[in-house]
This record gives C-alpha cells, sequence and structure tokens, in this order.
DNA sequence: GAAAAAATCTTTACAACGTAAATTTAATGC
DNA sequence: GCATTAAATTTACGTTGTAAAGATTTTTTC
C-alpha cells in the first residue's frame, strides 16, 4: 500500500506552507488570505493541506508561533550582547522596537488582540512563554546589578507593555516612526529614573518631621 | 410617490443599528456577527441595512465611533472630578481602567489592531480625536501645577501607551484584574516618580565635576 | 506482473457570507 | 383609482472554509 508520510516529510510541508503563508499574509493582510491563496502559491489543491493542519485556525497558529519565535530570538541576541546591564537592557529594547518596524506584519500577526487561544495551541502556547520570559529577563540583570529596585517581574511587565502600548500607536498611525523611537527613549529613561530607588514609599508627612 | 425617508428616520435607524450591532459583538464576538443576524435583529431583511450604510465596514465604523465617544465621557467626567490635579489625573486613569473592566468587548473593538480606517470616516476621525485629546488634557494640567515637568503631549502619549499596553496584557489573558489593577498604579508611580524633575539631564560625568 | 489494499491528493459539493440586481410593496399627488 | 417612485424584499452570484466522494499512486501479496 501506499506509504503513510513520514514526520519530516509533514514538518517540511508544515514549514513549507507557513512560509508562504507568512508571505501572503505580508502581501495581502492577514484577513485577506485564503485557503486557496496558500494552495495555489504550494501547487497543491485547496484541501491538500488538510492533510497536515487541522484547519485554518491551526495553521494560523503556527504562522504565529513562528514569528514569536524569530522575534524571541531577536531579544535573545540583543541581550547577549556585551556591556552592562543598562546597555544590554538598551539593546533589548531597541531591538524590539526594530523587530516591530521592520517586520510589522509580524509583529501584528504576534500581538493584535483577539486571536486563536493559545491554549489550545501548544506550539504557541511554548512560543508564548518564551518570549515573555525573554522579554522579562533582561529586567532580572538590572535588578540583580542594582541598577533599579523592585520586582523584575512586575518592572518587566510594565517595561514590555509600555513598549508594547508605544509600537501600538505607531502601527495604528497615530505617531511616525521616529517619534516612536523618541517616546519610546523617554519612556524608558522616566521609568528607569522612577525606579532607580524602589517603588514609592508613600511620602505621606507626618506631624513628626 | 413614496415619500423619501427623513434625516430623522434615518439617523433613527442607524441608531437602532448600532446598538443592536454591539449587541451582537459582544454576544458572539466581533468576527462571529453578520449581515443577516444584525437584520433578523431589527426585523428586516438583510438587504435594508443598505439602504442606510454602504456596507458592513462603515456600519462598524460607526459602532466603533459610538463606543469611543462613550469611553471618552467615562474619561471626561474623571476629569471633572473635584480634588488636585494629581487625584483627577488618577481619576482618568481610573476610569480607563474602568472602562476596560467593565465594557471588554467596547474597548476591544476600538482598540484592537487592523480595523477600519479612520481616514475614510469623518464620524470615526473626530471620536479618535475627541478622545486623544481626553486622554492627554489632563497631563497639561499636571504640568500646570507643576506636578510633572516636560511636554505636556509627551507624557500623555506615555502614559496613555503604557496603559494601553497594560490592558493588553489584561486583555490577553495574560493578567488577571486586580493584577492590572497593581501594575498600573505601580507604572504611574514609577512614572511620576521619574517626571517629577524633568526629562533625564544627561548625568554624564565629566572631568571637572 | 496483475490485482488488492490503503494512504494521499483532487474534485465536487454545500452552507454561510457580503452584497448586486431584480422584483415587490407601499405611500403620495393627481 | 391610478401613475409614480422610494423603500424593502427576494433572488441570485461569487467567495469562503471545509465535508464527502472520487481518483491516483505506491507497496504488498500471490
Amino acid at each position: 500500500m501506499r506509504p503513510q508520510l513520514t514526520e519530516t516529510e509533514i514538518a517540511d510541508f508544515r514549514r513549507r506552507l507557513c512560509v508562504a503563508a507568512e508571505k501572503l499574509f505580508v502581501e495581502r493582510g492577514v484577513e485577506g488570505v485564503t485557503m486557496r491563496h496558500i494552495a495555489e502559491r504550494l501547487d497543491c489543491s485547496a484541501m491538500t493541506p488538510y492533510r497536515y493542519f487541522r484547519n485554518k485556525e491551526e495553521i494560523f497558529a503556527a504562522v504565529r508561533a513562528a514569528a514569536l519565535d524569530r522575534f524571541s530570538e531577536r531579544l535573545e541576541a540583543a541581550r547577549r550582547t556585551f556591556g552592562s546591564p543598562s546597555r544590554r537592557g538598551r539593546a533589548v529594547g531597541d531591538a524590539y522596537l526594530q523587530f516591530a518596524i521592520e517586520e510589522r506584519d509580524a509583529y501584528r500577526l504576534i500581538f493584535d488582540l483577539s486571536q486563536p487561544d493559545e491554549k489550545n495551541y501548544p506550539e504557541l502556547a511554548a512560543a508564548n512563554a518564551r518570549s515573555r520570559k525573554t522579554m522579562t529577563d533582561y529586567m532580572d540583570d538590572l535588578v540583580a546589578a542594582g541598577v533599579m529596585v523592585g520586582d523584575p517581574k512586575t518592572l518587566g511587565l510594565i517595561y514590555w507593555a509600555g513598549t508594547h502600548g508605544l509600537v501600538n500607536l505607531y502601527m495604528a498611525g497615530k505617531i511616525g516612526e521616529s517619534e516612536l523611537r523618541v517616546l519610546h527613549r523617554q519612556m524608558t529613561q522616566t521609568l528607569a529614573r522612577g525606579a532607580r530607588r524602589g517603588p514609592e514609599q508613600k511620602p505621606r508627612r507626618t506631624r513628626a518631621s
């Protein structure tokens, strides 16, 4: 009988499909890509992908996971540069912006709200965990080095959220690239200054002192 | 001959439709609402809405503009409370979070990336401008009162972006409601501390001093 | 080597979508 | 009451994701 597809054959096809799909997402927007488009790019019938993916959403999740891994790689590379913790922290932040600017569509793919729920896709969940860890890890360095005071996880989330928010403004066309960079620098500096001696100490005036 | 629809008839129908559509967005998710669903709710045929809106995207833009106006109203109301500029600033921030939590779906509707381009919909552009102004206005107060130093517009954008970023984490299920509130408080406090004496002065050590 | 078997791949088919075009309905002036 | 005409409905079409049926291909068995 006809031989079953091997693991590697399946993996290969999936990879090829993901590459084609992401190119299409870039070309035609995430919404504008159909199964038939993807199939055409792969020179197969519209139904063939269903041998390799459960449905369109699973394809989407796979592409998203791949993009997310690329993103993590970039941030991790930035953290591996030389220099002081502050310098490397800055490098990570810059890498974040760089990715958002250079790979606009990938960024949207990754962070657009209302996307396939990660809990149904272990691959995506893993990619998510990795990126999350990556984005907060460098904050550990900064706190360990005494540059900042506070819970590294909390500080990491705040930095991450702030940066993402600025990128959102950029994506929505509300600010330009240079404004994005300036605001980001300003935000990180302000946050750094604010976090330099730990969270607010409730400087409430008491009668004694 | 049959009379043409009056301005108010048209406006009424549009309003009714928007209300129905937003309810449906909440019930079935933004993606899961079809023209036929909306028509059913309004007890009319699937084509009747086309007398009142160019197409589905225009409906979407109208619902979005309405939600955005509600959002602005809430923030403006918060700014009108009594107290010091700082207190009122906090009230605006809290109102932002409150809206995101209570009207989750409306918030998504408003801020999800990749949505109809405002430039094709003046109504939406106006609502956008209003919300933007609202979100940064209170920063003017703070700077005027000397609580913070810097360009109010820049500071406003940073606060806004940061808050939006945190809400995004909340929406994506990465943090819970209480964590959102705590992180927001921490972020605003850190930013406030950092902005208290103006942007970083490049404290670079020179040989003299 | 021919036939059977079984997995892959393609073709066909279907319900649901947004909406264009054709048709029906209803309100007005004469 | 009839012509007129805007509004509303019905019908119809091209696309979508994908289920079901059918065709194709390669290995195994004799």
